[in-house]
DNA sequence: CGCTTTGTTGAACTCGTTCAAAGGTGGTGG
DNA sequence: CCACCACCTTTGAACGAGTTCAACAAAGCG
């Protein structure tokens, strides 16, 4: 019996994994959780950097983030984790966790089956490949954060509107109007700018038309618009 | 028989996997390639993003680097291979490249066996394990730029510089003196500046005592100042 | 309700880019 | 072998995008 049957590249966010069959849990919602799950609230760590023995989680409902601390101390994000992404996949190298998760607000994850997703227990010649497929698009969307890192600060909170566009619609939620999870702090740390600019590049954006903003209700009004400020380069 | 018997990560270089008990390739020398062996000359391709049917290659000597273009146009470089390094790990997925590999001087590959290292054929446990160490490492090589990407201009190319005498080191040369087979163009793009700026970083670290700066003749002088600028935070 | 935290807006400043020009380097053909 | 040319590198000066600093407004929370 295998957990993981289908795989799938969700967006932005990280080594997402799905079985679409499974996905049924809201942002908001009471947690039942099944065996195997366990619920964090806001500032809950899932695991931390350099945790040993973690196991794969799947995130039922909730966000949570991935970020490690540099040396000089300060914090990098490395991704966000929506419904039906799979979490640590240091796991599965047998390596002790490269960076900490923690839940952005109530959150509830699942431990993906020990005896399908284990260090020891030979992979699958389909499994593996599944994987590898999942890491390749990890390369990918790091690709994209770092041709985001070198952009205008327009085309960073662009890209990031319209891959968070994309990953709701994925998930069956509206394409156009969304809450963020995240606050302006970890949004402006992920894209790489100070909140300062983030909410600047939003009254702009919202200026503009573009944009309809509300705290972190946001509502895209010019799709074509958006599209157009993340492809443009530099400057 | 398998031909990956040992996968090692090099320093900042893409997708490195060695077998050191094959690397003996130094930057010039006669190239009497053995079969499944290619000579590329200085801005020959070994495959460009979207070829299909590639298959994944061995740097015997030479430097090559791996980029794409983006829709505006504009250049991203992924990353280099020095000699040791595999190349083309999208083969392994199956899917068409998703950038372009390019020779920067009269460098030499060669293809690594289909049957050890096939879409077809089922991986063994241990080859696969490997593979995934690798991207893992991948991951980290690609995070670690995203956070150059948010630092000053000094630290980025300390950062380089180090990186890049590491790898220099690990392939048994010398640590602190070496030729730098890319151009200041080239190294602007991998590092996210423009040229005319790491013109002026060279120039301010020679300066400085720090470094030794001949045309693409390196030589760290202070490797602790180096060092220190490399961890110095955005500024 | 008062407090702390988070988000917004303005003004000055800084770092890296852009633009422009001079100095080198390597390759080619006379 | 040298002259020429194209390209790369270096350096300078001005500009501009994003940050920093600081003040204020708003929201969360006891």
């Amino acid at each position: 019996m295998e957990v993981v049957q289908e795989l799938e590249y969700i967006g932005l966010f990280s080594m997402a994994a799905r079985q679409l069959h499974r996905l049924e849990a809201g942002p908001a919602r009471h947690w039942s959780v099944p065996s195997g799950g366990r619920v964090l609230h806001r500032g809950d760590h899932l695991f931390r950097s350099g945790d040993r023995s973690q196991s794969v989680y799947r995130v039922i409902g909730g966000v949570l983030k991935s970020y490690f601390i540099h040396q000089n101390g300060d914090e990098q994000i490395m991704g966000f984790y929506l419904p039906g992404d799979l979490i640590g996949f240091d796991a599965l190298s047998g390596e002790s966790a490269s960076f900490s998760v923690v839940a952005l607000d109530t959150a509830s994850v699942m431990r993906e089956s020990q005896d399908s997703v284990s260090v020891d227990a030979p992979f699958s010649a389909t499994l593996d490949r599944q994987l590898q497929a999942c890491m390749r698009m990890e390369v990918f969307r790091l690709a994209r954060l770092l041709r985001m890192a070198r952009s205008g600060t327009d085309a960073r909170l662009a890209c990031f509107l319209l891959d968070y566009s994309e990953a709701q619609a994925s998930r069956g939620y509206d394409r156009y109007e969304f809450h963020l999870p995240m606050g302006r702090k970890d949004l402006a740390c992920y894209i790489g700018l100070v909140p300062e600019t983030v909410s600047r590049v939003f009254s702009r954006l919202r200026d503009r038309g573009i944009l309809r903003v509300e705290n972190n209700h946001i509502c895209i009004l010019d799709h074509a618009a958006l599209k157009a400020l993340a492809v443009e380069d530099q400057g």
